[in-house]
DNA sequence: CTGTTAGCGCCTTCAA
DNA sequence: TTGAAGGCGCTAACAG
């Protein structure tokens, strides 16, 4: 019933193992040779068999990038972008040649999601693994992790990290390309700071999150640097927490609810806010409209900030001050560190600029 | 080196058939048995080899999910509802068992590449396939993807369409989830005409599409019932396009900049409109910034309105008119349909309502 | 309930 | 440049 390499042999009359070498065409054939199996591919509308062959050579063309959600144009993007070089232009035949399957799975954000695509991925002995997005923090979480990407590279499977931080011990990892989100935080408040802001509500992303830590010291950061933060050193070295600093800052989800709940709280909370710095820009989306719901004006009462510069950002209004995220750059250079198409930067790790954008949403305050 | 059944029954003192049948849980084994085995596999950190499994078996677990733009919520909304209902919720012990490898292939809106992915998928023995968004309607491109599509179903795969119009020759599919575009689009322009519109621009998808062309023909569909189009029939029976009809529709990608660049062409070709409808919801954002940049406000001197409902549109500025689409349900229920565990519609087809939703940024005309 | 026995379809040395 | 042969790791009948 179903075409095998042996049928294409025999049509072609050569034997299956020349069949296998013109498809993969890593071993020298004779074009006349190579022309007649290509024909009788074609005659016999030959698919190779992916199991069989990735059994045989012991790896396959498969290739995995994890993203946090896929329904936040801020994964997609990046996952789009290093689709594209992974999959390579295709021929138009659609017969699909040597080319990888590029693949992206969605683990919603969750641990557990994340390690079980990670082990699916093991066991399809992927030939790349790119993960992007913030880590959750968890010890526990993030030693299976380590361990399991440990596992992979040493099966031969090329990881890449992208928007993630580098790994405690890097040597499982080709690369790791991480965002620079703590900069970015910071030059977002001392923009705020330097306008005249004082009163700056937070609304900060899921706690656990590296990317919700990062940002937020960025910001915590300028807060400080302006002598506005309990500078207080504690116990372990950390900083202690001022009264302020827990009062003004709400954590939630990366999505629009939480960023118009979380807002509404925060004018609760302290009606004298100035402005609000949201985790991103959808957040930021949801923080517009709970100040305009409470009838206060954008920027004229309360400015607004998000953090990602995502393609609707520019048509808020007013339009978004924002901080700009290469992610379509960073995606296409994971996945051409995935493919082994580019040298991976000096000790494997490489941050990466994050671009205050100054727009309408921010102001001095009203006087 | 690598670990395989045959180390883990060995260690666990069962024959590798027996190991085979507690990982796949198809068969009975005894309690203490299976105990000895699961024990076995943590002890190794045993992982299944997925190509020889599926090689043996005749089919894998992976499951592809095909979207035009995966850096679309609209398509990003669906695949990740489907991914849910596919993958399963995950035991939390990332040991991954019998569990399906739902995974995201993005077309980017090219035909080749969907064939590319397809032929990718059904080397790979897909267990299934998820088509969604739009076709194009290239008749070569078609009969193609029929033809692949019948292969693959005939190689085990179940295929289910999502947002996607039925195939010409339906046998291939298990089901084919259609959106009312169509009536969606009529209502939509019902509602402005209602308001007293009368010069309505329309802000098109690409060409050759099915979602583009059904939106156009809901919308011309409202207009000739009002008068507003010519409605001569030509030669092919087809109607004849009018003069307002061709000079007040601009075809363009599925985003923002089209939209902007589409309405200030409408602009430029006819002042005197009073309204624009957007292929979808992005569009209508950049169709918004073309407005405004134009000096005019929404809605008094130009209603807006897109397509789809996706979650920022409700934070526009004003909140954007719409035709709200059930992503989220349609692609969960694609999802289940493709795993079998929801049985088809009657025919195979259901068409799935389109709601409409008005907000702030339709209201009637200047006097 | 469990072991034995054949392949699944392809890649890859090794020879020719 | 090509052919022959063995095995990749697992599943699926059959027996028992």
């Amino acid at each position: 019933m179903t075409v095998t390499l042996a049928d294409v042999a025999a049509r072609a009359r050569v034997s299956p193992a020349t069949v296998s070498r013109v498809l993969n065409g890593n071993y020298p054939v004779a074009a006349s040779t190579r022309e007649r199996v290509l024909r009788a591919v074609d005659d016999l509308d030959y698919v190779l068999n992916g199991p069989a062959s990735s059994l045989a050579a012991a790896t396959s063309d498969l290739v995995g990038i994890l993203v946090n959600d896929i329904a936040d144009p801020f994964f997609g993007i990046m996952a789009g972008a290093a689709q594209t070089e992974i999959g390579g232009p295709g021929d138009g035949s659609g017969r699909a040649g040597g080319e990888k399957l590029a693949v992206v799975c969605n683990t919603g954000g969750s641990p557990e999601r994340e390690l079980t695509y990670l082990t699916l991925l093991q066991r399809q002995r992927a030939a790349a693994v790119v993960l992007t997005g913030g880590a959750v923090e968890d010890p526990v979480h993030q030693a299976a992790v380590s361990a399991k990407l440990a596992k992979l590279a040493d099966a031969g499977t090329r990881v890449v990290l992208c928007g993630r931080p580098p790994l405690p011990d890097g040597e499982a990892v080709v690369a790791a390309l991480a965002f620079d989100n703590r900069g970015g935080g910071r030059r977002l408040t001392e923009h705020l700071l330097s306008l005249g802001h004082r009163r700056i509500g937070y609304v900060a992303g899921p706690l656990e999150r590296t990317t919700t830590r990062h940002r937020l010291e960025g910001h915590r950061d300028a807060m400080r640097a302006a002598g506005l933060l309990g500078g207080g050193t504690g116990a372990a070295g950390r900083p202690t927490d001022g009264y302020d600093e827990e009062r003004l800052t709400v954590h939630g989800p990366y999505d629009r609810r939480s960023g118009y709940d979380a807002t509404l709280e925060l004018l609760r909370r302290e009606p004298e806010v100035t402005a609000i710095v949201a985790a991103n820009d959808t957040v930021a989306l949801g923080a517009c409209a709970a100040v305009r719901d409470r009838g206060l004006r954008i920027p004229e009462d309360i400015s607004v900030a998000g953090f990602d510069d995502l393609p609707f950002s520019v048509d808020a209004v007013p339009a978004l001050t924002t901080v700009r995220l290469p992610l379509f750059e960073a995606g296409a250079r994971a996945g051409r560190l995935a493919m082994g198409k580019e040298t991976p930067p000096p000790g494997g790790i490489a941050t990466i600029a994050a671009e205050l954008m100054v727009r309408g949403s921010t102001a001095p305050p009203r006087a």
